[in-house]
DNA sequence: CCATGATGTGAACTCTAGTTCATTTCTTTA
DNA sequence: TAAAGAAATGAACTAGAGTTCACATCATGG
């Protein structure tokens, strides 16, 4: 025998496969998933392209891993946020300060995880970073609704409203190239809080809209 | 002289281009861009591949077009809309059902033409609808603050907003093609509806929250 | 320091889909 | 009906990206 894989290989190729992640995350961050090749993830970690598949089955893996990490990570800082004390609806609007603020600092990165279509093994992964968000956010409508605080409504859905509500204005600018100064970052985070707190807080049944039409897109 | 084009043939070059036009929305609508390929385009208009070169000068126009149809449409029928007597924030709810019904009804097709990632050329159009959106929505909020119904903010942001709460609860749904129950459909309209009225009502000062992580995405 | 197996390499292969173009078919008019 | 130009065709070309693999390089232990 000759060989046998010591402790420092194995250090190694971990840092490695981090290598690898780290770079098809920023790539990402950067473009989206399109601008992800595999040639382009490979030549951002310093390695051959064919090295690539050393270390991962598919590209189609390596992005699932990516976004299983990042729905990890995002999940449990939201999960923190949303155990700390106080009433429901406070910790409700300090998840929603959190998700904001973190997506700013990480906008395309955000969008990519949270919005963009990939194929079906990737987006099997963005469902369990969705269905978290969903989670967690319909966890403290409910505590507040069991408290009384707010009346009863369909929590799923309302969930999805504040997931739309946090992203699509960090998106706009994005897709129209702008880029957003600290005044501006604050202003954002501002009109959304209020925009979700007041939603949750105002009880308005629907009046009956007049007639519209019933087309389609 | 020999050849000269006449009407009728004119008439049928047109009732081709309109051919292709209606192959690839429907195409889009069955499985999102990605199936709207332009050899299925032209199988589905019955025509040759090389044929939909004749009429169009690459797919990416031809994707533009679709989209640039799709949202003249939709725009005129939102601002249609908006326009109805009443006051503002009725009209706004008016919108937002308009929006939203047939949003469902052309599910598929929605969700491609309002989130689906492709090319620039295509990317462009779609910025005319979203901030077709945003226009109308914005407008109408302006009214009700001038009225003084609600009190003064960021119409900007809050146009956004709306339109995030009114898509992402439709996007999981919507790219499974799963809104098919009335009452599903239903809900859906429902909630938003009060979300988006809630969030317009309410005057909600935002409370200091408590210091959080400010990592990113 | 060599034998051995693991690891790294990148050119080549494959697959898919957009685009082109030489040829065929059709339309018109003299 | 024949000439001439327009339109349609679809096979071939091209481009880009994921994947493979024969070979090179490196690490280990006798």
């Amino acid at each position: 025998m000759a060989y046998r894989r010591t402790t420092a290989v194995a250090q190694r190729l971990a840092d490695n496969r981090d290598q690898i992640l780290a770079a098809a995350r920023a790539l990402i961050a950067r473009g989206g998933f399109a601008a992800a090749t595999i040639a382009a993830v490979a030549a951002e970690a310093g390695i051959a392209t064919g090295t690539v598949y050393r270390y991962f089955p598919s590209k189609a893996e390596l992005f699932a891993e990516v976004l299983r990490d990042a729905a990890r990570r995002e999940l449990a800082v939201l999960s923190e946020t949303a155990a700390a004390d106080g009433p429901p609806l406070a910790r409700l609007d300090a998840v929603v300060s959190v998700f904001v603020t973190r997506a700013i600092r990480g906008q395309r990165l955000a969008h990519a995880m949270i919005a963009e279509p990939v194929d079906p093994t990737v987006e099997a992964e963005r469902l369990v970073l969705r269905e978290g968000y969903a989670r967690i956010l319909g966890a403290l409508m409910d505590a507040a609704i069991a408290e009384g605080t707010i009346p009863p409504r369909n929590t799923e859905i309302a969930a999805d409203c504040i997931v739309g509500a946090m992203i699509e204005p960090l998106i706009g600018p994005l897709a129209k190239g702008k880029v957003r100064k600290k005044t501006q970052a604050d202003d954002l985070l501002a009109e959304i809080r209020r925009f979700v707190n007041a939603a949750l807080r105002a009880d308005t049944a629907n009046a009956n809209v007049l007639d519209f039409p019933k087309g389609e897109f």
